[in-house]
DNA sequence: CAGAGCCCTAAGGAAAACTTAAAATAGCAT
DNA sequence: ATGCTATTTTAAGTTTTCCTTAGGGCTCTG
């Protein structure tokens, strides 16, 4: 975990900078906003600690130049006590958190743990199945990057074997799983369905396993992905 | 953009829940923990606003049970002046940001705007999306530059979709965002809005995605992803 | 090679979404 | 307060989408 702290103060950032590495981050330094700027835009931290006042570039303007060029690292300003307007601009800069000096360590430690945490709990399942990918949250899914136009039920199917792929899927389960309990046991759907999908992501991507299902699977060449 | 405040103070909840509706925010109130609890429970928020305080639970337990079921709720927490040590054990019980009282309301409104766009992944105090911006702070919105002229229920539209552009929004979820507990549910409002906002936005950028909802989007070929 | 299992196509019909206009409501200034 | 205007909601009619059905042809297997 690896930190940037901008602070001008000689005693704070030293007694900071301790405190950091004894919490265990890896911590780099920089005393006025020029060097602020220039290490958040070349080194890849996973926070900022940044002081308003620092010399020479001041933290707002620092903070929102970074996000004018679309950094999304997480900063947490340091201000000074009842400097109140501050922190409403810095905020509006796309500050994460704010700290009001003075303040116990223990507390930046604190919102640096619910900072980071937050920063990294952005990871979404993206389903994969050689070239075919499907985004859950987006509800969204593509072949080879280009992007597929999908109806509901289209989706919802892909979704499943998907969620199920390289497996064998009977009708019944499929139909389990896509419709509410009362649905004609004898009636095509599913392999209108499976003709439908198979024209748009690729006959060869689901298999059909005679007398018991269908098979999502990787292309042959494609199995080596992921 | 639907807010919960848990605050028993009878003279700061009315002043705060009418500062916070000036804002544009659907405000519900919750005068305990009991009442917060069950409310954060069965409502979808998009920010709440905790008192430490509170008669019958207290907060910190409030917000730990709705972590626990696994809640992730952008959560802001009031505590009284000096009780720092609430704080850190605040955080820990997964708190988002903390304001000691007494505070100046429109550092409360600065810490929401930072809260709700980080919950929704946008590091840019401006929201873009291909070539319509919407900056929270003024609350307008332009489109290719050219600024938008937008009623307070298109622009809370708006804003809802495009903090959560590129993703299927349902009709309920718009609902309840916009609205607070009584809505008429069978009504045909949003669909209403949306055609407005397409005669504003232009058409192509909201995709209806039949049975699901709509989803807002660059154009074609303002970016491409997946 | 016969029959079961599967695939394909096209069209009917129903649900969902869109449009429009008018009624209801809220906001504002007089 | 009162009326005027802007906004929101309701409602009805229209269009679009796509789910389902059905029938003929194909393929695999025993």
């Amino acid at each position: 975990m690896r930190i940037l702290l901008a602070e001008d103060d000689p005693d704070l950032s030293r007694q900071l900078k301790a405190s950091l590495q004894d919490a265990g981050y890896v911590v780099d330094h920089a005393p006025d906003g020029e060097e602020a700027h220039f290490l958040g835009d070349t080194e890849p931290y996973d926070c900022v600690i940044l002081d308003l006042g620092l010399p020479k570039i001041d933290g707002v303007s620092v903070l929102e130049r970074w996000r004018r060029d679309g950094k999304t690292t997480p900063v947490l300003i340091l201000t000074a006590r009842g400097a109140w307007s501050d922190k409403v601009s810095g905020f509006d800069a796309g500050a994460d958190d704010y700290l009001t000096k003075p303040f116990h360590t223990e507390e930046l430690l604190a919102r640096l743990r619910a900072l980071v945490r937050r920063a990294a709990g952005h990871a979404q399942p993206l389903l994969v199945c050689g070239g075919v990918r499907l985004d859950p949250r987006a509800a969204r899914a593509s072949v080879n990057g280009e992007p597929l136009r999908l109806t509901s039920l289209e989706y919802r199917l892909l979704h499943y074997m998907m969620l199920h792929q390289n497996r064998v899927i009977s009708r019944t389960e499929l139909v389990e799983h896509l419709y509410d309990q009362d649905f004609d046991r004898d009636s095509n759907t599913i392999e209108v369905f499976m003709g439908r999908l198979r024209k748009k992501i690729g006959t060869e991507r689901i298999e059909t396993v005679r007398g018991l299902g269908y098979r999502l699977k990787p292309l042959h060449n494609e199995v080596s992905e992921i």
